[in-house]
Formats: structure tokens, sequence, C-alpha cells
DNA sequence: ACCTGAACACCGTTCAAGT
DNA sequence: ACCTGAACACCGTTCAAGT
């Protein structure tokens, strides 16, 4: 009887929840590209027919695995403070799930539509903005262009290798150094001056601060005249 | 003779400028996913294999496209005008090519540094944003930021569905804005008031000046005390 | 230099069938 | 309700061989 419970451990009922989780785990050790339906059904010891009765197809499964971020934002209180303070708290709670989960955050910019608790993040986005004074077409538009900024600040953050170990990482990041160092210094000098900046990110805090920010103070930018 | 030439003309010689302009072309036409080497190899009347003595692999054939892309941009000639309108300039300039080529718009996002115009647009932006005062490492994140932006801006455009006719594009949009539509008035007050401008861009010029504007204003905004 | 043929190790997905 | 087996139509890529 213990033994038997001891053998489900490992080979437990497969679920909807199991498996966006498994692909998750899959994803954050060797790569968005690593999750297929083969893969993720031999990992959990099942032919990959099983996983078709669970989702209809790759896609949906993808669907799941963004709503299952989505699900983990904690969404700040609504206060009475003004629109853009609020505005950058929602948004930093939505950068901290990306940020916990950076191979799969890229799949949250198609798909916040599609889940309920994406629209409620999307719908709280959309009152601050219209507090702010902008259209509902400029409300839907700027909502998205935040949404993209914060995904890509996450996928695309300099020195970021998912799946790769240190050891890997580090020679790509010191190959890339090396290579735009190369690079003529009459020419490009700007370039190699940053070229440390491309090939890794020295400061996360102050990236992600940046990245945030500067969306804000774009949102405050093309804000119309009240 | 004559029926010689014409037949040359449906099956030229192959060289890595035409598998480029073929994959780009295809891409437009039945989306980026249709691009695979067996496919390319098809259109050209060629083994699959052929492509492999242009490119070593299907990711510097990826590289070709978002070079090209890149060297179809037209800079603006530097002028005496403030660091914030030349940046601007510079952005239209990389936008427009990128609007022509949505369908492979998204490949230019990782692979600015990989080719010589890329670097060279990239040195120009970067040179404008130290002239507003950024450090090396401020303007290496803001660029990149820049470039996301534009990019997204282009391959996420709402109402955009690259390699669909007409008639399913219309209702694909019809359907997406049926579903929001259904959503509560009472729980998404916003969503249901954005439905149309999430489903569709009312206004391409309008919607690429706000998305343009955004990152010029963004930047403004993070700029340091001078 | 430029291309072919055959083969390998993968994909997502359908469909009928089992329990 | 939940999973399996066999099959289909695809992928990218390697390697040896042809001209």
């Amino acid at each position: 009887m213990a033994r038997k419970r001891a053998e489900a451990a490992v080979k437990e009922r497969l679920t909807r929840d199991r498996i966006v989780q498994c692909a998750i785990t899959l994803a954050e050790a060797e790569g968005l590209e690593a999750v297929t339906i083969r893969r993720l059904a031999q990992d959990q010891g099942v032919t990959p027919m099983a996983l078709y009765w669970h989702f209809k197809d790759k896609d949906l499964l993808l669907e799941g695995i963004a709503e299952r971020l989505l699900s983990d934002v904690v969404l700040p209180p609504a206060t009475e403070k003004p629109w853009d303070e609020q505005l950058r708290e929602v948004l930093f709670a939505l950068l901290a799930v990306l940020r916990a989960h950076p191979a799969v955050a890229d799949l949250v910019r198609t798909r916040v539509m599609l889940s309920e608790p994406g629209l409620v993040i999307a719908e709280r986005v959309l009152g601050l903005l219209r507090t702010a004074g902008f259209t509902a077409e400029q409300a839907a538009q700027l909502s998205g262009h935040g949404l993209n900024s914060l995904v890509s600040l996450v996928s695309q953050e300099p020195g970021l290798m998912v799946g790769e170990d240190r050891a890997v990482r580090e020679e790509h990041i010191r190959r890339k150094k090396a290579s735009l160092q190369a690079l003529s210094p009459e020419r490009f000098p700007h370039m190699l001056a940053s070229a440390d900046a491309f090939a890794e990110c020295g400061n996360e805090p102050a990236y992600f601060e940046l990245g945030l920010e500067l969306f804000i103070q774009g949102v405050r930018g093309v804000r119309p005249e009240q």
C-alpha cells in the first residue's frame, strides 16, 4: 500500500494542471523549443496522444501556460494614488511573474485576452489609462504596448539564455563581447562603448527599472492635454 | 535561344539573394511558418539540400532575411536638429521598412548586430542617445527597447493576419469583436469600450504615430537631468 | 563549385481501438 | 472518461556521391 503510493507519486494521474506545470518546468530547464507534445508525454510516462485528451491541440496547451502565468499575478489593490503610480504598480506585479518565467514569458504577448485572469489585468490597465484621459482606442493600443514592453524586457534581457548552464552561457557572453569589441573604433565608437551592456545585463534591478519607467514616462508624454 | 532564356527565367541559378527574396515573398504570402527549407527548395525547383550549399543552416537563412530588411533602411542624413527629432526620423525610417514586411519583421528583433547595415543603424541610434546624455549602458538598453517597440508595433498590429485572404481575416476580426463584446458589462466595461480597437486597427497612421511617439516621449521622460 | 539521393531523428495530429 | 497503437504528412540536417 505504501509502495503503491510511492509509485503513484512517480506517475500520477494526468491532468491539465500537471501538464502545464510540466511544460513550464521543462521550458525553464531546456528552453521553449524543448516543449513538444512528444517530449511532455515522455516525461510523464505516457503516450503522446494522451495529451490530446486534455488539450485539443498544442496551441491550447500554450494558452494554458499563458493563463497559468497570468493567474499568478497578484494585482495591487486600487487606491487613491495618481493613475501613473497605480499603473506602475500593476505593471510591476505583472513583470514580477514574467521575470520568474522568462522562457515562457513570450507566450503571454498574444494571449492575455484569452483567459479570465488576463482580462482582469487588462481591464484594470484600461481603466487607469481612461482615468489618465485617453480614448478607448488609445487605451487599447497603449495597453498592448505596455504588455509588449514587459514581455520584451524579460525575454530579450541581455545575456539571458534560458536552458543553458552557466559555463556555456558565460562562454556565449564572452564571445559576443569579443565580436563587438572587434568592430572598427572609427566607424562604431558607440557600439564599442556599449559592447558589454549588449552582451550581458550588468545590473538587473536598474535594467527592469529603466524599462518599466520608459513605458510609464512614454504614456505620460503622449497623454492628451487635460 | 529565346526559348532557352524563357525557361531560365522560370528556373534561374540559385543564389543567396534569390533564396532570401523567395523566403520573404513566401512569408508575406503564407506566413513565416510556411518558410521551410523544403518548401523553399520546392518553389525553386531544387532539392532541399541545395540550399545548404548557400546557407549553413536555417538560422543563417533567417539572418539573411533580417540583413536584407536592414539594408533596405534609408537613414536620414545627420542634421543640427535636436536629438529627439533625429531619433524619431531614424526610427521612422526603420519602421517604414518593417511595415513593408510585417511577416518577417520579428526576425530583426534579435539580429540587428549580426549584420553591417544593422550595426550602422544601431551606431546611429546610440550616438543620438549619448548626445541626449545617457550612459553607454543606458543607451544600449534604450536602443534595444526602441527596436522592440518598432517590431512589436508592426508584428502585433491589431487585425493583422499575414498570409490570410481578406475574407477569412475579416471573419477572424468579426469573431474577435463578438467574443469581447460578449463580456460582462459590469466586470469589463473598459474592455467592451475598447473591443473594436483590440480586434482591428481603425487608423493605421495614428496607430504607428502613437507607438513611435510613445517611445520617443519615454526616452525624454527617463532622460537624466542635464 | 554546385547540386542530388538516401537516410536519420525528429515534429503535430488523426483515427480507430482498447479499458 | 481516459489512454494506446499505428499511421500520415510533415520538419531540419548529415553524409556520401554525382557533375
